[in-house]
DNA sequence: ATTAGCAATCGACGGTAGAGACTGCTAGAA
DNA sequence: TTCTAGCAGTCTCTACCGTCGATTGCTAAT
């Protein structure tokens, strides 16, 4: 077991390994954070701590640089909490404003988790299978042209172009979407696959052939909803990072951009929403082995959660990295939230 | 003035530096590709060559690489046509199939001329200040709430919810709605902002200040719509190719997801709307001055352009990628057209 | 439990030497 | 003229050496 003491010890490598990117000496320790007792003290700390694996030196005359298991207990034990700075509640502040949709939404607020952390900021969309069928619209373009409109209750939306074999009135179109809706309203996104199969025995058999097509429009939105998505920001502040990684970052920043490795991560971690989650270096399989992830999740309405976070190499700033994290989560909540509540009263 | 010899020896630096990424030897090029001189006399040429300053020596024992103005002559008098290469053809092909909406048509694209290239592909919207109005709805999604949405004859929809002050029944909405399309219709976007000014005063006076609330709602519409926007892939191969880069090509990145100097760049360079344009090295002032950006046009509907391309390092294979960006560009406008002429005659 | 002192280890830096890669030049051949 | 062969000159690259400085681990004393 290690000392109280050692783990200050450990606790005061962190900090200052994350700031100077330099292996920390014990001398250095014992001149900046006193703890009363000479460095040599501080070195049989750090041989206790190296026997734990918390730490590691890079070679025998150097410092000690914290192991992924050292970061994880500063994290689970040791990080203070940072408040956010004036500068990062400004941004937020700032990100108030008109916001158009969720699209528009979930793209501002990964430009800010972005700026808040100087991490590659990732936004999951809501897994919108619990979310509820508001309205059908249709939409008459032209004699044969359709535009089909699904909106749910998540305040998203989605269209889709059909081609109709016969010329259609409005008349006809005002039956369809009203059958259409009588149908579809307050159907949850996970069931609609199955409702829209058999949406075309639910018309006389003239209409059938009519009511596929727009089935099938209405598949390709409930489809486009399903599908998970991220969106992303920052980029460009991995590769400011670069040197933190033994190897290139390419296999990390094409892994970000192919979205499949962080949607199954995001998933995983979502299991248990409990504030801010991290997961450092080798805890990640494969590309991601040298990075840390930061996620945290978020709600927009009853029931619908979805991740959101950041990516870094493991020498990262936790405190205010956790602390950007939780605001802006707990801040989209609030906005899509309330946002909610308004459309549930209304 | 250079000799024709001379110009043939250019075309194989240039070729082989794309290739080797070293510099290029004369007895390399004596012993590869013959032309049945000695390596003294590709010397002499070579010598030429770099008084021209179409060539320069990273030092005086190693081989030569091309100039931004080497890459420019090639570019114009000795870049042979490659065509497309069956994988990429097949890629192409595969890209065809639904597509949803101009969102994932154009995000499609840009994914696919970034696997063509290996670059960083980047394609704008186009401008839709010359594209019109087709239709406008009103979607009543509560008593007090109501969503607006915007349908261009470019394929583009756009919506907005707006709180309203007072109760609307469903013949009120109508009434709107009939309304809203009689006096927008057929608007071109570029004229929709004072239209939109207009909108209050063609209504009586106790149905004013709802209007006004719908006008500022088609106003963000339309505002979202006139504001240029790009869409990008594959910057990941950026950081492939950093090593072509004299400096980090952190700012390189940053620059392409600010995305304003792009835009500046590219609404440039539209001017000229014939065939693929290259700007190289310094050409581009500021922090593209080390990389290379090929661009070409496409139309989506009459007088729609916009532009799209790809940037990378100088260094790169010109041939293939000014292929594949003009093969891009003349599928996209077939795609986009093809549309529109299909509506045009419906 | 702590400390001071000291030997040992290793990276960083600078200088040197040799090998290898090209070029540029010169004198002569086609 | 145009080209070529040959050669000296220049520069990079690599390896090697030695020194310097940083830091540790150990030991003996407190």
């Amino acid at each position: 077991m290690v000392s109280e003491r050692a783990l200050e010890v450990l606790k005061v490598i962190v900090q200052d390994y994350i700031d100077s990117k330099e292996p920390v000496a014990s001398k250095a320790i014992a001149d900046k954070h006193g703890f009363g007792v000479s460095a040599a003290t501080i070195r049989n700390d750090m041989a206790l701590l190296e026997e734990e694996e918390l730490i590691t030196a890079p070679h025998t005359s150097a410092g000690r640089v914290p192991t992924d298991k050292g970061y994880r207990v500063f994290v689970d034990q040791l990080a203070s909490i940072k408040p956010l700075s004036v500068g990062q509640r400004n941004a937020i502040e700032e990100f108030l404003g008109h916001s158009a949709d969720l699209d528009d939404t979930l793209g501002r607020t990964v430009r800010l988790l972005s700026q808040l952390t100087n991490q590659v900021a990732i936004v999951q969309y809501p897994s919108l299978s619990t979310a509820r069928v508001r309205h059908v619209e249709l939409l008459p373009l032209g004699p044969h042209k359709l535009m089909t409109v699904l909106i749910t209750d998540g305040g998203s939306v989605d269209q889709n172009i059909v081609d109709t074999p016969v010329e259609l009135d409005d008349v006809v179109v005002a039956e369809l979407r009203a059958h259409l809706n009588a149908q579809l309203v307050s159907v949850a996104m996970g069931q609609m696959p199955e409702k829209l199969i058999d949406l075309p025995n639910t018309v006389s058999p003239e209409r059938k052939e009519l009511v596929m097509l727009l089935a099938e429009a209405l598949g390709y939105a409930v489809e486009g909803h399903r599908t998970e998505r991220l969106v992303t920001a920052g980029a460009a502040n991995l590769v400011r990072t670069e040197h933190d990684f033994t190897h290139s970052v390419y296999p990390v920043l094409e892994a970000i951009e192919q979205q499949v490795t962080l949607l199954k991560l995001f998933t995983e971690m979502q299991l248990d929403a409990a504030d801010v989650q991290v997961r450092i270096g080798r805890e990640n399989a494969g590309v991601l082995s040298e990075a840390t992830i930061l996620a945290s999740s978020y709600s927009s309405g009853v029931d619908q959660r979805a991740t959101l976070g950041v990516v870094g190499p493991t020498r990262m700033d936790y405190s205010s990295n956790m602390t950007a994290v939780r605001a802006v989560a707990r801040y989209l909540s609030r906005l899509l939230g309330d946002d909610d509540k308004e459309r549930n009263t209304a």
